[in-house]
DNA sequence: TTTATCATGGACATTGTGGGTCTATATTAA
DNA sequence: TTAATATAGACCCACAATGTCCATGATAAA
């Protein structure tokens, strides 16, 4: 259980372009030298990025990727789901076993469909994962980035 | 990104010990059948659970698996960290791109480890999982589905 | 002591997916 | 038109998840 390293690119490069974002367009050289990526397999990644709405991409001369939206409105949750997909941390592979079968038994008689208690717990989790993510975006790590800077400069 | 089936058989197996806990030691082929997977992969799970000290086994005739400790002494994390391993859930493996470089660029001439800031929100997203697995525990799974049997009973 | 019952460990097969490269194609600015 | 750029698809490889099978070892009951 761990996120991909596509999901390390993605952020790192979005980050990248809330940096440069007044400049120009970033193209994929850039990025690709940036993070040490190579073109082909980080491209993939961007094309991901702007399928669901993330990044905008110009092809052409002095093309590249830029926000497609402010980086403040760009979330933790919103890469991690654009690249690891949006299917949840845990499924109950168990539904028609005899197991919730035990745990219901005295309850009994009940047709609906029994819920699997472990999945529910799991789901608690993650709810309260995903709501950590969703406090936490491009900008809140540049703000963090720029404070840091501050603090040295201070301390000199 | 989603915990493996393994898992899934793991902590429903750990139910079934919990809940036949006065009875008896539980043999592989009940807990076979409870569950729906084969002997063999199952041993494997149970094995691991064994190796890290969360269930007992005794072999011969018999014999079978019971829990080391008490069911509301086995936390949800205990059985992922078995099952899963103990790897963070996100490593930046970007340390020495040109990316950290610029989010310090004017901080500068720092020479000790500049830690990833992305990996910074993502370790505390994880710290906020942890502590969230391990306020359930194989015990709060069965009081639930008391507490639920319990209701259906009140509604009868 | 023997034997049936149990768990353990290793070897092996299969499958899917993460991670990655390469090439052809479409689009745009100069 | 041409050079620069993104995009899509065809491949590739390594590795882990899932699973089976078999030999071995430990134990209690007969």
């Amino acid at each position: 259980m761990q996120f991909s390293k596509s999901t390390d690119y993605a952020m790192h490069a979005l980050i990248h372009l809330a940096h440069s974002e007044r400049r120009h367009n970033v193209g994929i050289k850039e990025l690709s030298a940036t993070l040490g990526v190579s073109e082909s397999y980080l491209s993939k990644i961007m094309s991901k990025l702007r399928q669901d709405g993330i990044v905008r991409a110009v092809p052409g001369v002095n093309g590249g990727y830029e926000l497609a939206r402010p980086a403040e409105q760009i979330t933790f949750l919103d890469v991690i789901q654009v690249i690891e997909g949006r299917q949840q941390l845990f499924e109950c592979s168990n539904s028609n076993s005899r197991q919730h079968g035990m745990l219901a038994e005295e309850g009994a008689a009940r047709p609906g469909k029994s819920e699997c208690l472990v999945e529910k717990v799991m789901d608690g989790a993650e709810r309260h994962l995903h709501q950590y993510l969703r406090d936490h975006t491009i900008q809140s790590v540049l703000d963090e980035a720029f404070k840091r800077c501050g603090h040295e400069a201070n301390k000199k």
